[in-house]
DNA sequence: CTATGTGAACTCGTTCACAGCT
DNA sequence: AGCTGTGAACGAGTTCACATAG
């Protein structure tokens, strides 16, 4: 809700990057490090104008976000796909492994649990909280679930600096409330005809 | 993306309600719905400070939100809590029940099919699909899972306007990703001096 | 000649502050 | 007197268009 955010303490570039460029920056990120594998020829540069329409974004708002991490472009070229993967990983924090804690292991909590997709992006599940003491002690995907009163005491022994909260109601910082963005798109839904589907949310991972 | 939202076809009013305000709609109609159960004198007001500051925004800001619904305040009061969920609700269309249907019905799915607060707030999860074969026929909470192909013919036929794909990555209007999620909480994470918790992601329904 | 990097204009959303109803 | 409703000022974010580097 600030809008701007703090500027990074590395080496002297480095403005201060916009809340919505940070959240491109990730899309960005995933875009490039599954590209890679899939082009034949492994092109080693991108232009701003693919890169940009595979992210669904215009090309001069890609070149703006990128120009916030420094002037990694080459000019009547494109970018170096493996040096911006590493300056988008660099500002994104995503360097260095990221230990997450996950609290609440109904339904919904055991499914995040078992997911490998984060491992992949750098983030490692590293404890998992509740406060039903029927759940507590039990194992998930190989982890113990502990006690939330000793949440604190264990994130901060272990390292854990990210929470995901899958409880029916929480405190948060990013609410991904599903219902929410239901209610969202019936909105849109009942600006319409009333034809068949005109809406859709994608929960992934 | 577009910004602003289509005019509704509703008596006179109604100019175009703005993006934003209509996220927030969502979140004051949760409010005021779970308003009337616990206040035990059952007031049947509430003040812009009051509502505002349950849903952690500024007066002012959701005088404007619902200004856009047209004047169903009372200057030197308040907003009647009756008169005021019912606009809403109408606003956001959820005043009429909202057909989903669930496509991908792996662990994240089957969880999302089990649960029941979407049919509180005006939706019914009323067909499930998946591309499996070894899934498709099976029967999770009580729906059969059908074939992704059929999907069109049977949306169509039972009436349904809204997915919710629970897959790995999906075509999607509104899209939310965790690992999104978590890769902006990372960045702001990695601006800090590296002490305990500092961001959490919410998982709720 | 091509594609980046960026100041400047513009658009959308938020905040302010006060007129006007009850 | 109190609280809503809203025009106006402000600020963030996006788009434009072009100077500039390769």
């Amino acid at each position: 809700m600030t809008g701007q955010v703090g500027g990074a303490r590395e080496s002297g570039r480095a403005r201060a990057i916009p809340e919505a460029t940070v959240a491109r920056l990730a899309v960005y990120l995933r875009i490039l490090s599954g590209l890679g594998d899939r082009r034949g020829g492994h092109r080693s540069t991108i232009s701003s104008e693919e890169l940009a329409h595979s992210a669904g974004v215009n090309s001069a708002k890609l070149r703006k976000d990128l120009s916030f991490l420094g002037s990694y472009g080459i000019r009547g070229v494109g970018y170096d796909v493996g040096t911006l993967t590493e300056e988008i990983s660099r500002a994104l924090g995503t360097h260095q492994a990221h230990r997450v804690a996950l609290v609440g292991l109904g339904n919904l909590g055991q499914a995040l649990a078992g997911y490998p997709g984060f491992a992949g992006r750098g983030f490692v599940i590293s404890a998992l909280f509740d406060a039903d003491p029927d759940r507590v002690g039990r194992e998930v995907s190989g982890l113990p679930v502990l006690d939330i009163a000793d949440a604190p005491r264990v994130c901060r022994a272990s390292g854990v600096t990210i929470g995901v909260i899958a409880v029916p109601a929480g405190v948060e910082v990013r609410h991904v409330d599903l219902s929410l963005e239901l209610q969202i798109l019936a909105f849109h839904e009942s600006q319409r005809d009333g034809g068949t589907v005109s809406g859709a949310v994608a929960v992934t991972s």
